[in-house]
DNA sequence: ATGAAAGCGCTAACAG
DNA sequence: CTGTTAGCGCTTTCAT
């Protein structure tokens, strides 16, 4: 009876019960100061007592707005991304914004796609992680008429309102927590897809150990693919080395994990035998064995601040942020002063 | 020129400009047969020069159909809930529907809006995962009008539309084989907050070992709350017992992680010492030290069936069906034959 | 303080 | 085959 056929109850059907006119519903419920306060009482009474709730999408066709911003990740299952993804929804979710997510598995051409299907949704923002388009965007924004922020951007040659990390001044830290313990003969076992992460952190690499007059050995920087099996054979190429070096920066946590993997398979001791460092601090690495050296990346923070930024971007400010967010050096178990 | 006011170039827009109606235009753009190949050619042509695409708001509110579905999780940070949710999210994506997340950190209360707020943005089905509100549901789902399932329902008392894992079946099966690498003295660290899974997977190790004529110790049964440190400490309490359990049983990997932990602090080897063995199978239950024996809960899978359900559901299949998945038992290092 | 009317961009009868 | 006409449910001038 309270039901019409097609369903829900629309603001028409309370009018018509309350006795007002559908306009004066949609003000009260909204608590316009235009209507009276006992008019709003009866009309908010009877919408509840009718089960009304309002259509988003009829209110976004005349407003222009839909109240949310679509995600393009890699993959949710990725934990990094799992942990940013956090962070973006919960300051969104805050904000009133709701989050829709698409997966685009790292090609850049799934990504483009996702990109546009969430623009004809109506999404009023988009927040990209890991980019594999990047500057391409700078266009496309403006032509979509819809504000783009690249979280992790992937690709060189930079775009206006990002945020990430900082990858070279972390990857030099990481690098010199080595040349403190007294280490020279330090490996770095990258990422083979040229990423701009990955650029940057062999730069912070190379620029630490330059700084220190160390000078680079071609035969200890490998490339592996971010599998903990890569990473093993990574480490496998490097203990054949002579002299072996006593220390490794790894790309990250999961090439890492290879690398003690490996070493535990070899008998080689960490880090006694030799030192090995990581990198984004997933929550498995103090789990390791040994517990694993890293340099925290703040996801959930790094999440809001993108949110934040797009959001801002939404409201019509102007500001071209590229926040650059800092890592940190988490020392545990898997590093230690050379020779012993 | 190409764009109006109000940005984006709307059907009328194209209608005009390729010199036909704009129904003609809405027609030939999603192929209909009753237009004819030339003008629709024409017509894709133009709008595609012109950068035309749909408003789905628009199409929607005609429609009544988004296209969209709503998964509401604990929280999206958690390894579990990510290998789900990705399963959920590809398999709309192949069949055209995107995805909205929302988290609701196990607060029943922020579930239910959650769910409200979903619907108000006119979902065409919500799964919600781990849920705490449970058979509600069965009422809200009618009254909304909109399909609701279930993966993984933490309530008791069951909902139609839902996909579980086989919480009594996969317990009973690592009990099991503790029982076959002859165990008798076997602990169970539970979850505090009565789950529905906890209950179940004590249930499954209650049978089993009933099943085989071994009698309950009530001080062999312990709670933790799924932190490694709760693990812990509880693997404590156990240790201190005369007789000592030779095999622990875990609600879940992260809970068995604090054992692990407990174990390596106390020197108590693994399995030598005691056997332990978790449930999940997380990507880092491989990597522990030593490597964890657990169920394996078919995360991507279940995401995916869940996500099937539900669009047979929108679909309007008649079909309530509580799909039940299998776990399967993985054996590592840290279970071995008692007293070794 | 409230109502009448227009219109957001699209789909879907109904005509022709 | 194509055009005309109605809405979908809401917000928002513009009157009153």
């Amino acid at each position: 009876m309270l039901f019409k056929k097609r369903g829900k109850v629309s603001i028409k059907d309370v009018a018509r019960e309350a006795g007002v006119s559908h306009a004066t519903v949609s003000r009260a419920l909204r608590g316009s100061p235009l209507i009276s306060p006992p008019t709003t009482a009866r009309v908010k009474a009877m919408a509840n007592k009718m089960g009304y709730s309002v259509n988003a999408v009829a209110r976004s066709l005349v407003t222009g707005k839909t109240h949310t911003i679509g995600v393009v990740v890699t993959s949710i299952a990725d934990p990094f991304v799992g942990g940013v993804t956090a962070g973006i929804e919960a300051f969104a979710n805050e904000r009133g914004y709701s989050t829709i997510l698409a997966t685009c598995h790292a090609d850049p051409e799934t990504e483009k796609r996702m990109v546009a299907s969430l623009r004809e949704r109506g999404v009023d923002g988009i927040l990209v992680a890991s980019s594999r388009v990047g500057t391409e965007y700078c266009s496309m924004a403006a032509e979509m008429r819809v504000p783009i922020v690249l979280l992790n951007n992937q690709r060189p040659g930079g775009y206006p309102d990002s945020v990430t990390i900082d990858n070279v001044g972390s990857a030099q830290r990481a690098v010199e927590h080595l040349l403190e313990l007294g280490h020279r003969r330090i490996a770095y076992i990258g990422h083979s897809l040229g990423y701009a992460s990955e650029c940057d952190r062999r730069q912070g690499y190379e620029l630490a150990l330059t700084s220190a007059g160390v000078a680079l050995q071609p035969a200890y920087i490998l490339q592996a693919d971010s599998t903990p099996e890569s990473g093993a054979t990574a480490a496998a190429t490097l203990a054949a080395l002579t002299p072996r070096p006593t220390a490794i920066f790894c790309y990250n946590d999961i090439t890492a994990l290879g690398v003690l993997a490996y070493s535990r398979e070899q008998d080689l001791r960490v880090p006694q035998d030799w030192s090995v460092i990581g990198f984004d601090d997933l929550f498995l690495s103090q789990h390791l064995y040994p517990p694993l050296t890293t340099i925290r990346q703040p996801m959930d923070e790094m999440g809001r601040e993108a949110a934040k930024l797009l959001l801002g971007l939404i409201a019509g400010e102007e500001i071209a942020a590229d926040v650059r967010m800092p890592g940190e050096l988490i020392v545990r178990q898997s590093t230690g002063a050379v020779g012993h």
